[in-house]
DNA sequence: CGTGTAAGGAATTCTGACACG
DNA sequence: CGTGTAAGGAATTCTGACACG
C-alpha cells in the first residue's frame, strides 16, 4: 500500500548487526568493503549504516569473489560494467515479473 | 537470488527507530500496540524487536484506526476475521501484479 | 485508554589503530 | 590485502513505573 515490492528490496533500513547475520559476514568485513567502495550503505542522522536487501544480496556475490581470490579492485571494475546497460534480457524478464507494465499502441 | 520478492517485504529484520521514522509512530505506541497484540516482531537473542515492511503496513493501519477513534479491542477482532481467507479478488489482483503464475491448459 | 517521560542498564555501532602478512 | 581485535565513546533499545485522564 504505502510502496511497491520493488521497493522493499532497495530501501536501506537495515543495521549492520543483522546483515552480518544475514550474510554469515563480520561486521569488520561489511565495512570494509564499503572502504574498497564495492558497496554503499545510508547513514542515519547520528551515523549508523543502513542496508538494504538488494545491498545483503550483493555482499553474499562479493564474498563469494573474495573467496575464489578475486581482489577488490577487480571486483568494483567489474561492478561498473555490469552497472551500465540494461539488456534486452532484463527488460523481458522484468516484464513477465510484472515489475514493468508496457502496453503497445496497435 | 538468495530469497524471492515476497521474503522482502516479511523478513523482520528492521529495528524500533526505523520503523518510527518510517510510520510517525513513537516508539511507546508501538510497543504498546505489541502489548494490545496488535503486532508482533521478532527478537533478536538479546532482546531487540524487529519488524518487517509488512508489520509497517500494518501498524500504519492500526494507527489510522486509532485516529478514527476505535480502540485496540475492536481492532484486534477486525485483524481476527481478516486473517482467515484468502479472497477471490486477492487472487486476481496477485495475478495481475504478476506475483503468481498460472497457466490454463486449453 | 492511549501516550509521554525520566531512569538505569544492557546491547549496538562507530572510528582509528595495532597486528599479521 | 583482507581481516581480527581491544579501546573508548556515542547512539539505540529495553523494561517497569509514574502521570494524565
Amino acid at each position: 500500500m504505502t510502496w511497491n515490492d520493488r521497493s522493499y528490496k532497495e530501501k536501506k533500513v537495515i543495521s549492520i548487526g543483522t546483515v552480518s547475520e544475514l550474510t554469515g559476514l563480520s561486521e569488520r568485513q561489511i565495512r570494509y568493503y564499503e572502504q574498497r567502495k564495492l558497496i554503499f550503505p545510508d547513514r542515519s542522522k547520528t551515523g549508523i549504516r543502513k542496508y538494504s536487501f538488494s545491498d545483503i544480496e550483493l555482499l553474499i556475490e562479493i564474498a563469494n569473489k573474495i573467496e575464489d581470490g578475486v581482489l577488490t579492485n577487480e571486483i568494483r571494475k567489474e561492478m561498473k560494467k555490469k552497472e551500465a546497460p540494461i539488456t534486452n534480457e532484463e527488460i523481458r524478464n522484468s516484464l513477465l515479473k510484472g515489475q514493468i507494465n508496457v502496453q503497445f499502441k496497435l
